[in-house]
DNA sequence: CAAATATACTTAACACCGTTAAGTTTCCAA
DNA sequence: TTGGAAACTTAACGGTGTTAAGTATATTTG
């Protein structure tokens, strides 16, 4: 009969409704996550902001660190869009300085972003065992590519891209994250409110020398 | 009477078993933390292994985090006591490479005191805002020297040596913090496992390649 | 059209957590 | 012997992630 028809409108229409459930407790979650940051974000917070039982959202995601994984991702997103801007500088040397640059940025603009995606383990526990880390691999390769490029020009003098990559994004990380911990307070006083810049500044100055 | 000679020989053995219970607190801690790791180091946990009820604790610490930081700074006396073979070493680069392995290590060998050291955040709010982060400091100070003697004997080219040390240690850092946060999955799964030797290894040759 | 069933959601509960207030036991001094 | 301080425990508060069971609603089927 003719209801047949109808079935699939409604089937469309509820799975409308799921995805939009979905999306919205997706947006209570960075909405929670970035007022009131990673520790304040518990489940009961996010379904009290959109005026459903905590239960209900584990029938949209199947527990609390693929929500995490998911804001991590959104995280992404928003690093990638602020280095699209790079497309446009040829010297890849003079990119991976402004690279530099936008991940500090990112980092200090977004704390909490920059956190779960690199810091956090909640969110890689949403990876199989074998899963490779899509969002980590894009952003990586970008870098090592740059770095290959860095070399071939004869900018840097790593034995190898991949190596290099790692080092050089270690050391952005690494200021990022001691100074978001709190472990700066080591640093003369009025250094250390702008050391990751100081620092940056001076690796800048290292890798400058190195030009062949 | 003579009572009065006794009293303080009783008061004196009262302080010494508060010591003793604050202590065995401290053990029970310790064996939690490191055989559970971090996260499953809970007030319960500790007080059941000494056998005490949960809240006897607080009469012996604050909080928590007084408990953490305690196992802070023994992990910074751990440090320092892997360091000390470095008093011998006159060179100060080869010093320097020599406190760079020694740190690495350590990071590999106690990835849970590292982080209660040098990222988890809990340790440091038992710190007074203006009060200075002892433990970090000497650290960061001896880091700092060795750094300074490899610039007075042209080894190394930064313009400031608070600033290279805080660059140097970032890199340590962010290299041992990407691979314990499970972000080396991005790497070439053949150099991911030996990934942050790999990175000291180009690191060091960087370095390397800055002597006047 | 009524009964059966599938869907969407909630309530209640479990097992944890850090922490505090109140109560109990133990010990020493007067 | 009794009063009181010190040491410790019990019970509770408000929070966490998560699951099992129950309810109401909407859809399908006989």
């Amino acid at each position: 009969m003719y209801r047949q028809y109808l079935k699939m409108g409604i089937n469309e229409r509820k799975e409308r409704e799921k995805e939009l459930l979905q999306k919205s407790i997706l947006t209570a979650a960075r909405e929670v996550f970035l007022e009131k940051g990673f520790d304040q974000t518990s489940i009961r917070s996010i379904a009290q902001r959109i005026e459903y039982s905590p239960t209900t959202i584990y029938l949209y995601f199947k527990d609390k660190d693929a929500i995490l994984f998911a804001l991590h991702s959104e995280g992404f997103q928003l690093l990638g869009s602020k280095l699209e801007v790079l497309y446009s500088v040829e010297n890849p040397y003079e990119r991976l300085k402004a690279m530099g640059r936008i991940y500090i940025q990112f980092a200090t603009d977004y704390p909490d972003y920059y956190d779960l995606m690199f810091v956090q383990k909640s969110p890689m526990n949403n990876l199989e065992d074998d899963e490779l880390w899509k969002e980590g691999a894009s952003a990586f390769d970008g870098l090592k590519a740059t770095i290959q490029q860095c070399m071939d020009g004869g900018y840097l003098p790593f034995t190898d891209a991949e190596t290099g990559a790692y080092l050089v994004w270690a050391t952005m990380h690494g200021m990022c994250n001691l100074y978001d911990r709190g472990r700066c307070k080591v640093l003369d006083p009025e250094k250390s409110e702008k050391i990751v810049d100081l620092g940056f500044d001076e690796f800048i100055r290292m890798m400058d020398s190195f030009k062949k």
